[in-house]
DNA sequence: ATCTTGACTTCGG
DNA sequence: TCCGAAGCCAAGA
C-alpha cells in the first residue's frame, strides 16, 4: 500500500477515536494496516492544517505521554477539556485508552 | 545512493 | 523512573 493510501488510512483511523479517549501512534499505525509505522503517523499528523477537524490531539505516545513538540501543552488542554484524566504528566490509559491497554494494571 | 531527521517504540542499564 | 541505543519508515539534502 503506497504512502498516499496509508496517509488516508491513518487519518481515517484517527477520526474514529471517540471523544474522551486516546490512542497511541503505534496503535493507530496498527489499525491503519502498517504495524511498524508509528513514526509515519506522527509525520502525517504534523502535516495537518491548523483548522482541521481531525482529532489529532487524541493521539499520544506509548504509555500515554504527550509527544515532545511545540504546542504540546495545547494538546493536553484539549484532552483535559474532553474529560481525559492525567496522572503524573501522562494520560491515564487505564481509563481512557481507545482499545488496547498498554499500561500496567490500575 | 548515503546520511540525517522526525508528533515513535521497545529494551536494557 | 530516567536515559541511551537500536529498530523502525519515509522524506529531504
Amino acid at each position: 500500500m503506497p504512502p498516499e493510501d496509508l496517509r488516508a488510512e491513518i487519518l481515517r483511523v484517527v477520526r474514529r477515536i471517540p471523544r474522551g479517549r486516546v490512542a497511541t501512534y503505534g496503535e493507530v499505525a496498527l489499525h491503519a494496516g502498517w504495524p511498524r509505522a508509528a513514526r509515519l503517523v506522527g509525520r502525517v499528523l504534523s502535516d495537518l492544517p491548523e483548522g482541521t477537524r481531525i482529532p489529532w490531539h487524541r493521539v499520544v505516545s506509548a504509555g500515554g505521554r504527550i509527544a515532545s513538540r511545540p504546542g504540546a501543552s495545547g494538546q493536553r488542554g484539549r484532552l483535559a477539556a474532553e474529560g481525559v484524566a492525567f496522572r503524573g504528566g501522562r494520560v491515564d490509559l487505564g481509563r481512557h485508552a481507545w482499545r488496547a491497554l498498554p499500561g500496567p494494571p490500575a
